[in-house]
DNA sequence: CGCGACAGAGTTTTT
DNA sequence: CTCTGTCGCG
């Protein structure tokens, strides 16, 4: 137990030492909470010889309650005795005990976010609403935030009070609710929401739980919504050795109902709680913190904290603008690839950052490209894909008889011959009697109309009756001794059903994926019964669940030499040596929603969102940016995310062009190298070349060598650059090959190899006065305008040659186009151009190497807080 | 009842 | 761009 006092610093200490009554832990980024709670769960044993039995823990994904378990089983033995769970699966192990109270099955399923669409829209249909009026997706949020406001269907109603729109949304959630109690099956929202019920209806319940939960923690507290910290009051109120770990800066879940209050006001709750603060960072070094604190600052109501860290100034963050995502996902691949070459990471050790789940695409493909080996964390999750949704409505259909929404889904997969009508007739059947639709099929020679698919519908039944017994699912729900382990079972329902037969028209390719994905999901399933850690062997239900409750990031293994591919959202708790924060572009991260709500918390909560990016991170930061992205099938162009600029000159290293094409770097010249040419060469068509560098790259290469005599342009292959003195100083630059060469003026690194930079010949040169110049302006104007990048990047650099040229004279690799249709600009059909130029003077260069291209530019005017959309329809000529 | 063709709409983050 | 829903035909 020695360890335990000389391992922590005294803040840590203190915090271990502190285990009765109410506890804030108020824990910065990588200042070392899970180390505090698994070391306080040890002394609670240990020193305090209180049962493992009586503890519990709450994290937020099983993956982190995994690492929990090991490392307090690390520390003292029978820790495995301790609870240490999320919050939906503590709220499934108790509600699977006791929910017949309220009515329910235990066997109920668990419904997600597709099922709950489902839901919604057979409700629209029941009640004869507008679903155009009613949005699936608007529905299931309205639900889910009533439900977390703990609001019900009568609440809702009342509430809406002569609004008639307002009414029908409640009759909606009202209904919803009933089906969902029809099918016995409770929704995300429902399991915490069941729990509180049952605890709140039967106190007898309640205070069994809480005798056997005398010392709760819970981890990441910021992100608890009002039902969690309702469930968590209740069960800590009788003993109150409650404590809660968080930090109001990384709270980034408020759109899902988390309410920053909760830490915010926890002493107000408790009033005999003890706050401790931990500020000291283990994890990054100080340049990272610094530009992570510069950020959070200029969020408003904060807990004032600020880290610190001892681990040395580090390099500097780095940041660089592309021309588009596909040079910056390219930019980004190099960097892990020469790192990995270096020796100085594991592929592992990487993580590429972004705001949504779309962006992983290009770094995909790149990696794909490159023979990186990457992962990626969450998008289209597994389990939601259709084989394998369709396989699991067949085992929850085995298994709840109650679930028609997964009855449904499979009646007719594959193709029976029993169509929409012949359904609705079951439907309308079991309606009428309160019957579910599993037991109108059983009835069907008694169902109107439904005589004709009568035979097939008794097949389904029969196929259904024969796979529940050889799954061994008793009419108690249990298992019989006698039955096919899960991952047969899978196999035997492809079989007796043909499943493969809806394989047949997709191409080879889909086909084979699927295949896959069903031969994946056997495999999981045998794993689950393999590793099940419960009393007998695990129901289906028990199967069903998990694979309900499970996230992405839980599969994610460690030795897993892989590059981690994932949203920012995902990597909350994780931490790796090198981090690439990307797309920090306005509109994206901070997103449109937030920039356009009007509603400052969302801002605040973006950049939480960058503040929790910056702090994964614990050696290398790069953050980067693509001027222009395809989104949605045409070009979107964006300004440098407003976060980015709020991490001050000194502690950023904009390599190159924070700002424009390659121009930082090259000051006073840059301006008009920063036409470069950029656009066309970088453009998706010339994706090999940005393969080496960014088309874009060499183009301003090409410019340096009229400035400084080198010849640049076929600067070969990735791998042989550094060959090549001057050239390749050149390239490297422009290419983003080393962000630190803008702190030193470029070419340095690799002329001096990677670590010896500063000794560089080149540190200090024309380069480096032209990049300071350009650096003073980089968030003085939109990144598109030329006109204003050059002038004020001149004053600090050199004056004279940087002076405001004109866009058009720029050299251009551009095309000419002809405009179609345009919005909002002074362009009309049949104007030539080849550049637009916006209201504000921002001057867009377009230079895009498709034949037609439709261009939508989002900024924010100065002096003009709408947001606006400029568009134009081109045509190459 | 099933299939193919077409139009239209939706685009943040997730236990 | 991609996914969904609708329509009309066999």
């Amino acid at each position: 137990m020695q360890d335990i006092f000389t391992s922590l610093n005294d803040r840590q200490r203190e915090a271990v030492l502190h285990t009765e009554g109410p506890l804030l832990i108020l824990a910065g980024a990588g200042a070392g909470k899970t180390r505090v709670l698994t070391h306080r769960i040890a002394y609670l044993i240990e020193e305090k010889g209180v049962a493992p039995y009586h503890i519990m823990a709450i994290t937020f994904t099983n993956k982190a309650a995994g690492e929990m378990k090991e490392r307090v089983q690390n520390l003292v033995p029978y820790g495995d005795g301790v609870w240490v769970a999320t919050f939906h699966a503590t709220c499934v192990r108790i509600l699977r005990r006791h929910i017949s109270f309220l009515g329910y099955g235990s066997d109920f399923t668990i419904y997600d976010t597709d099922d709950q669409k489902t839901v919604v829209k057979n409700v629209l249909k029941e009640l004869n609403y507008d679903p155009k009026m009613f949005k699936e997706r608007a529905m299931v949020a309205y639900i889910s935030s009533l439900k977390n406001a703990m609001t019900s269907p009568e609440d809702a109603l009342k509430d809406a009070g002569s609004d008639f729109r307002g009414q029908k949304e409640a009759r909606i959630y009202e209904a919803y609710e009933k089906k969902l109690k029809q099918n016995n099956a409770l929704d995300f929202d429902d399991l915490l929401l069941k729990t509180v019920a049952l605890f709140e209806s039967y106190p007898e319940v309640l205070e069994n739980w809480q005798n056997r939960f005398r010392y709760i923690m819970v981890d990441e507290y910021q992100d608890t919504n009002t039902v969690q910290f309702r469930l968590v009051s209740l069960l800590a109120k009788k003993h109150r050795n409650l404590c809660v770990v968080g930090d109001d800066d990384q709270s980034i879940y408020r759109f899902r109902g988390a309410d920053i209050r909760n830490i915010l006001e926890f002493e107000k709750y408790f009033p005999e709680t003890k706050v401790v603060k931990l500020e000291q960072n283990y994890r990054s070094t100080t340049g990272i913190l610094d530009a992570a604190n510069a950020v959070i600052r200029h969020n408003a109501g904060r807990k004032e904290k600020r880290l610190w860290s001892e681990l040395g100034k580090g390099d500097p963050v780095a940041f660089r603008l592309f021309e588009n995502g596909q040079q910056e996902a390219e930019f980004v691949v190099r960097k892990i690839r020469e790192a990995v070459r270096t020796g100085k990471a594991a592929y592992k050790d990487c993580a590429v950052l972004y705001r949504t789940n779309a962006q992983s695409r290009l770094f995909e493909e790149r990696c794909l490209g490159s023979d990186v080996p990457y992962r990626i964390v969450g998008g289209v999750n597994f389990y939601q894909r259709q084989e394998i949704k369709d396989l699991l409505a067949y085992l929850k259909t085995i298994a709840n008889g109650q679930d028609d929404l997964s009855t449904r889904r499979i009646l007719n997969v594959p193709r029976r011959g029993i169509g929409d009508t012949t359904i609705a007739r079951l439907e309308a059947y079991a309606a009428d009697r309160g019957l579910s639709l599993m037991e109108a099929i059983r009835d069907v020679r008694r169902v109107p109309g439904a005589d004709r698919a009568a035979a097939k519908i008794e097949g389904f039944a029969r196929l259904i009756a024969e796979l529940r017994t050889e799954a061994g699912v008793l009419p108690d729900g249990r298992m019989a001794e006698d039955r096919l382990p899960f991952d047969q079972l899978i196999k035997e329902i492809v079989r007796v059903t043909d499943y493969e037969s809806t394989l047949e028209d997709l191409d080879e390719e889909k086909r084979d994926q699927k295949k896959e994905n069903i031969a994946e999901l056997e495999s999981k399933a045998r794993e689950f019964e393999e590793t099940f850690e419960g009393e007998g062997p695990p129901t289906l239900t028990d199967f069903l669940e998990n694979v309900a409750l499970v996230a992405d990031i839980d599969s994610v293994e460690d030795s897993d030499d892989r590059v981690l591919l994932m949203t920012i959202h995902g990597s909350k708790g994780l931490e790796f040596p090198y981090v690439f924060l990307c797309g920090m572009e306005e509109g994206l991260f901070p997103s449109f929603m937030s920039i356009d709500s009007g509603d400052p918390m969302d801002m605040e909560e973006e950049r939480r969102l960058c503040y929790v990016g910056i702090t994964r991170a614990k050696r290398h930061l790069f953050l980067s940016a693509a001027k222009c992205r395809v989104m949605h099938g045409d070009m979107i162009f964006n300004k440098v995310s407003r976060f980015v600029q709020e991490i001050p000159e000194d502690l950023l290293a904009s390599s190159g062009d924070r700002n424009g094409s390659g121009g930082r770097g090259l000051g006073g010249g840059g301006s008009f190298a920063g036409y470069g040419g950029s656009y066309d060469r970088g453009g998706a068509d010339d994706y090999r070349s940005s393969a080496y560098g960014g088309a874009y790259d060499r183009s301003s290469a090409g410019y340096r060598s009229s400035a400084y005599g080198s010849a640049s342009y076929d600067r070969g292959s990735a791998e042989d650059y550094r060959s090549s003195a001057y050239g390749s100083s050149s390239y490297d630059r422009g290419s983003s090959e080393d962000y630190r060469s803008s702190a030193y003026g470029g070419a340095s690194y690799d002329r001096g190899g990677a670590e010896d930079y500063r000794s560089s010949a080149y540190g200090s040169g024309a380069y480096n006065r032209g990049s300071a110049g350009y650096g003073g302006s980089a968030y003085g104007g939109s990144p598109y305008d030329r006109v204003n990048a050059a002038g004020s990047g001149s004053p600090a650099g050199r004056p004279g040659s940087g002076s405001r040229p004109e866009p058009r004279q720029a050299p251009s690799f551009g095309r000419t186009f002809e405009v179609q249709k345009a919005e909002k600009l002074d362009y009309g059909p049949g104007d030539r151009v080849r550049h637009i130029k916006f209201g504000d003077g921002t001057v867009l260069e377009v230079t895009e190497g498709k034949r037609d291209m439709e261009v939508t530019v989002r900024f924010d005017t100065a002096g003009e807080k709408r947001m606006f959309a400029s568009f134009a329809k081109l045509k190459k000529l």
